[in-house]
RNA sequence: GCCCGUGUGGCGGAAUGGUAGACGCAGCGGAUUCAAAAUCCGCCGCCGAAAGGCAUGCCGGUUCGAGUCCGGCCACGGGUACCA
């Protein structure tokens, strides 16, 4: 009996589907058609276990889909523009090209052993001249619609390095290789107005019914429309053209309770004000030493700077509010500028205790307990439709809720002529500018006579030069001898190039649109796309919920409008799913300053290094490239096959979790798979006629293709799973004769196909089944072979099982009733008494109250 | 800090508001074997002699019935606009 050997038949089947051609996306009238794709890799240089897990999510998809009778398309390609391949021509000397292709070409190798009915002939890079022309192109589109366009923004500045740092490089608010302190620094800089498009990407996302509610949901926090007041506080004493401050409040029904006004410190007023006051230029330097990101700034210490100026209470003309600039508070949000109200944001109240400022309850609780903040109590935040008692009202009721209050205010506001009601979005634009070389350039050219003109489109694609130096710091396309100098498209006179790239987002932002058309001489071809758009399911990591997502979603919008998608497509993913992580414990030792120093897990024994030293260990993190904690899933499909990779991260965690990476429980599966082989193969010795369950046994082959299905089309992989583990427990067992057996074990090759497609393909053939088990129909469930004539019922009393009966499926409620309160236990409990309730639900359960 | 998730045996997990722990791992016992590997069979939440009781991060609520729904906490993970 030959033995499953994963190494020898696997090569054997790869090449015999792509002999056959059935994974190549083929247009047929007469299917339908299903576009399946899985977030495209970053060439780092090797799959990890999470790509795996991700490809054999969209495998099990793509292989159901083409069992179903579907076209599919199922793409790959590489996100392949980014910091890494600098960072390597940093630490290594070699070419980010070089770098990228070469890991392209290492994992396109490892991609083939898993199986995947990827359709090749579709792949590209992100960092081919042929995709990121198209993408030049589309800009131009966009410039000149209006979509792009430039401004002024802050970014992390390496004074030392000389250049600017990604969040990620900033550590402590110092740069990561020169660890010198981080400032911000002001660059005029490209910008897509995704801003525009605010309420349209918000409210499209109710027609999103096949995405998470959690996806959808941090979309809706993260656009962040909200109501407010814009109104301007008078300003007293200040410097010329400096006589008001405005400012946007969400909650313009606490405008009794304001304290004190505060600024930016890169607010106009603060930028003046700093010309003639050392100690708050100090303080504004301070406070711009922290970076840009959000989390820290909201972390940092909150401290402010009394300009010592006041402002006029919109309300009252005797009151001032004190002007403070304030650490926390970022140009970019709202006007610059808020007005504090300490008794209803904790924020405000730290501040307000920290520097001695006035706190003041504008409502209360209706009941119960409570110690206003004044009184030493915490900020008072109820939630806005929870209805209070307004202690310093001026609008509305004395009783409403915050909403209520809310509108009240700004329509009373409105009246008397002090600011109108706004509605204002927490989405900026999105800045695609970077200073780096391994981007997509920005197809433009400054002039010193026509200004800033696009590149012209026969001119496209702009490459990037390959003679570049990472020698010296900051932007090599800045200090490249020649490469900026170019005869303006519009004048002809000499001009520079732009030296900005684009965000890696933007490549991220339309592949899924140039799969459909890959080799066509203009973004999209109108017919394919037309054909095989919207992504019928999308796959991947959680951790793109929001930015990667919703930068398509615009880029969507934008093509349309262009005429480079349908209108059809302007929601791109019309399914996503998105699966949990891979995660693997870090370890860490420290260097001299106290840095940590990441190492492979290879090189950790016991816990630790070969030369004796004890490693940190940061337990279930996300694997990541630079913290060393990725997983080698090469290694596994040498030791027991691509199969046995596939089955062991479809089972066990739910798709949609992390699932910590063990390496217990892949053996199992090797041995799960073999053992289904030796099944597969004795149905063929077993008696022509057995012991007489065949009806069983087609039973319960009927009941695994109902359950299975179903798990394949739920995401409900480690289930259907579960379920295939005892399928073949069941067929293992059965004494059904040869023909009955035979059928059953094909079966199940065909169910598991989708997860394991070699040993499937194996046991297909062995079992006479005709041409590829890839391209067989998927098994039919009869509706008629899954119901049970008997069943077993609960019998709860006082809602804890305390016995079980057997009845019949189609049983009368009264006599399940009657049968249950006759049953011993239920005898013994009431003890001559009656029921207080009996409650009956069919099928399931009898519940008797006492 | 803010937004979004997650939390069930020794471990991964299962369970349309209806028998908590399917299936797998580990462990234990047995069969087979000269022996081992491999394979096959069985046991396997905690306490208790039993009856029974206790158990789904913690506290409270809704319900005939809560892992599941609601409120409040705690812990962990993701995102936080220049990591991808």
């Amino acid at each position: 009996m030959a033995r499953y050997d994963a190494g020898a038949i696997e090569p054997k089947w790869q090449e015999a589907w792509r002999e056959a051609g059935c994974f190549t996306a083929t247009r047929d009238p007469d299917k339908p058609k299903y576009y399946v794709l899985e977030m495209f890799p970053y060439p780092s240089g090797n799959l990890h276990i999470g790509h795996v897990r991700n490809y054999a999510m969209g495998d099990v998809v793509a292989r159901y889909k083409l069992a179903k009778g579907h076209a599919v398309l199922h793409p790959m390609g590489w996100d392949a523009f980014g910091l890494p391949a600098e960072n390597a021509a940093m630490e290594r000397g070699v070419h980010p090209g070089d770098w990228t292709y070469a890991n392209i070409d290492n994992m396109r190798a490892q991609f083939a052993r898993l199986g995947l009915t990827l359709d090749w002939s579709r792949e590209f890079a992100t960092c081919d001249p042929a995709y990121y022309g198209q993408q030049q192109a589309m800009f131009i589109d966009f410039l000149e619609r209006g979509l792009a366009y430039r401004k002024n923004a802050v970014v992390n500045w390496d004074p030392v390095d000389m250049t600017v740092l990604a969040n990620e490089q900033v550590e402590d608010g110092k740069g990561w290789r020169s660890g010198a302190p981080v400032e911000r620094r002001e660059l005029t800089q490209w910008f897509f107005r995704i801003s525009d498009y605010s309420d349209e990407l918000l409210s499209a996302l109710d027609m999103l019914d096949d995405w998470p509610d959690k996806v959808k949901t941090m979309q809706r926090n993260w656009i962040g429309r909200s109501r407010g007041l814009q109104f301007a506080f008078g300003l007293e004493g200040g410097p010329d053209n400096h006589d008001r401050i405005e400012v946007y409040t969400t909650r313009p029904d606490t405008l009794m309770g304001a304290s004190f006004v505060g600024i930016s410190p890169d607010h106009p007023l603060a930028r003046e004000l700093e010309k003639g006051d050392a100690e708050l230029a100090a303080f504004c330097a301070e406070s711009r030493r922290i970076g840009t990101a959000e989390e820290e700034l909201e972390r940092a210490e909150k401290r402010g700077y009394d300009t010592g100026l006041s402002v006029r209470h919109p309300f009252d003309t005797d009151w001032r509010l004190p002007v403070y600039v304030a650490n926390f508070i970022l140009m970019e949000y709202g006007t610059g500028a808020i007005f504090g109200c300490p008794a209803h944001d904790p924020r405000d109240l730290d501040f307000a205790r920290k520097y001695d400022l006035p706190v003041l309850s504008t409502f209360v609780p209706l009941s119960g307990e409570h110690r206003r903040p004044e009184d030493g109590g915490p900020a008072y935040v109820p939630p806005k439709g929870e209805t209070v008692a307004y202690v310093r009202g001026f609008a509305g009721e004395a009783e409403q809720s915050g909403e209520a209050a809310i509108e009240a205010a700004i329509r009373f506001c409105e009246e008397n002529g002090v600011g109108r009601g706004v509605t204002k979005y927490r989405l900026r634009d999105w800045g695609l500018s970077r200073q780096r070389y391994w981007g997509c350039p920005i197809p433009v050219v400054h002039c010193e006579a026509c200004g800033v003109v696009p590149e012209k489109k026969e001119n496209l694609p702009v490459e990037l030069p390959r003679d570049i130096d990472f020698a010296a710091p900051g932007n090599p396309l800045d200090r490249h001898p020649t490469w900026r100098d170019v005869p303006c498209p519009s004048c002809s006179a000499p001009a520079r190039r732009e030296t900005d790239t684009m965000d890696t987002f933007v490549d991220s932002s339309w592949y899924y649109a140039r799969f459909t058309s890959p080799g066509a001489a203009t973004p999209t071809d109108p017919e394919e796309a037309a054909y095989w758009m919207n992504v019928d399911q999308y796959i991947g990591g959680v951790e793109h919920a929001i930015l990667h997502l919703l930068y398509s979603r615009f880029f969507a919008r934008a093509m349309v409008e262009c005429g480079h998608l349908p209108g059809s497509a302007k929601e791109p993913f019309a399914a996503l799913f998105t699966q949990g992580m891979v995660t693997h414990e870090i370890y860490l030792t420290r260097d001299a300053d106290g840095r940590p120093v990441y190492h492979l897990p290879s090189e950790v024994a016991d816990g630790r290094l070969a030369d004796g030293t004890q490693v940190e260990v940061v337990p279930s993190a996300k694997m990541s490239k630079s913290k060393k904690n990725v997983v080698d899933p090469v290694e596994i499909i040498d030791r027991f096959g691509a199969d046995t990779a596939r089955w062991f991260v479809l089972s066990d965690s739910p798709p949609e979790r992390d699932v910590e990476w063990t390496d217990a429980g892949a053996e199992a599966a090797a041995r799960h798979l073999a053992r289904v082989h030796r099944i597969a193969e004795a149905t063929r010795h077993v008696p022509e006629t057995g012991k007489g369950d065949d009806a069983a046994l087609r039973r319960e082959t009927h009941r695994a293709v109902h359950d299975v299905t179903l798990g394949i089309e739920s995401f409900g992989f480690n289930t259907a799973v579960a379920r295939l583990y005892a399928f073949a427990a069941a067929l293992s067992k059965s004494e059904a004769g040869r023909a009955s057996q035979v059928e059953a074990a094909r079966t199940m090759a065909q169910l598991m196909a989708p997860m394991t497609p070699h040993l499937s393909e194996e046991i297909w053939q062995m079992l006479g089944g005709e041409g590829l088990c890839a391209t067989a129909p998927w098994p039919h469930a009869d509706p008629g072979m899954l119901v049970e004539d008997e069943l077993t019922m609960p019998i709860q009393i006082n809602g804890k099982r305390r016995a079980e009966m057997k009845v019949a499926r189609d049983a009368a409620r009264g006599d399940v009733e009657a049968m249950a309160l006759a049953s011993d236990a239920v005898q013994k409990a009431l003890a001559g008494g009656a029921p207080k309730k009996v409650i009956v639900v069919p099928g399931k359960i009898v519940n008797v109250v006492v």
